[in-house]
DNA sequence: CATCGATGTTGAG
DNA sequence: TCAACCTCGATGG
């Protein structure tokens, strides 16, 4: 259940892992054997990440597409060390042990990113019959693709879409997303997403998660975006002022760049990392609104609504965002 | 143990 | 609009 910032950090360990290595490619559960064979021994050349969809090229010029869906999961092994940015952002990754494996995961740690799981439990567990001697590791459940390098080891299970592309596709691919604030800083994107919104009669709660008006936003951060600009989440988006939804740009960009540094999705300020970490932290204690049905709002105390949109749940305060 | 549900998308009807 | 896809933690017996 990755939203955009898993997949930028993804992206941001097959750039610091694997681009420029090469990469024997394999399919354990054989549902890809086909593609895994057609970049098996070749070097990744690239590791991009598009709002939810993840690019990685390779020297013959093709490309993986990778999109986890609401299942999804990478899972990495061996010598997987934290990059700069991560470590000073961020002091509570995984302990590495001696063999480099990264234990103790939990929810969007450098071991596994995508949907929340204990993968390396499971690693403990065989450490016990003393399977982690060997690299890579013996892999565990139906994994779709592992790539592996002299040093690193990543397996991928449960996702949406796996394919082979050709540049073209790629590209075609990439067009119909909306704009990315990571990939496309600029204020062009932004410009492009306030055009989009203003133009339309569907609702903002809708448009938010539409991936061609704003590719990486999922149903968590589309209800707490509009939690704290207080939007009632069936304004058309044509009926929204222009500095309202530069606004709405602005927020998410800082929304998604502390998810990529922190791997969390912080989106109640003042909150520390820490806290969000915390044993104690359940869903519902760090959200505004998103999981906290019939929970009191957090400002005014009114029991926050429920309902049901496009076959996705959507949470929102009646009184605050009115 | 079985069943449910999830931070998602696609395609059939 | 809804089922299908695919995986596994959480929940309920």
């Amino acid at each position: 259940m990755p939203e955009g910032h898993s997949v930028h950090r993804i992206a941001r360990q097959f750039a610091l892992h694997f681009v420029g290595h090469q990469v024997a490619a394999s399919s354990p559960q054989g549902r890809f054997a086909a593609g895994a064979q057609r970049i098996d021994g070749h070097v990744m050349t690239a590791a991009k990440a598009v709002g939810k969809q993840m690019f990685l090229e390779f020297d013959n010029h093709l490309w993986l597409r990778v999109h986890l869906g609401i299942y999804g999961a990478w899972d990495f092994a061996g010598d997987i060390t934290a990059d700069a940015t991560m470590a000073s952002s961020n002091g509570r990754m995984g302990q590495t042990n001696q063999r480099g494996t990264v234990v103790g995961a939990h929810e969007d740690s450098l071991a596994s990113i995508g949907a929340p799981r204990r993968t390396r439990l499971r690693m403990a567990e065989q450490e016990v019959e003393g399977t982690l001697d060997t690299f890579p590791p013996p892999p565990i459940g139906a994994v779709r693709v592992r790539l592996l390098t002299d040093a690193t080891c990543a397996d991928l299970r449960g996702p949406t879409a796996c394919d082979i592309l050709l540049p073209e596709e790629v590209q075609i691919a990439i067009d119909k997303l909306g704009p990315d604030p990571i990939l496309d800083p600029g204020k062009a994107a932004e410009d492009r997403f306030v055009a989009t919104v203003l133009r339309k009669p569907t609702p903002i709660c809708l448009l938010l998660m539409d991936q061609s008006v704003v590719a990486g936003i999922g149903n968590v951060y589309r209800a707490e975006l509009l939690f704290r600009a207080r939007l009632n989440p069936h304004t058309p988006g044509r009926e929204l002022s222009e500095t309202t939804v530069r606004a709405l740009w602005k927020d998410w960009t800082k929304l998604l760049r502390i998810g990529v540094e922190t791997g969390q999705m912080m989106t109640m300020d003042g909150l520390s990392p820490e806290a969000y970490d915390g044993a104690m932290a359940s869903r519902a204690d760090r959200h505004w609104v998103y999981h906290r049905a019939g929970e009191p709002c957090r400002v005014c105390g009114t029991p926050i609504v429920l309902e049901e949109i496009g076959g996705r749940k959507l949470y929102y305060c009646p009184k605050d965002q009115a």
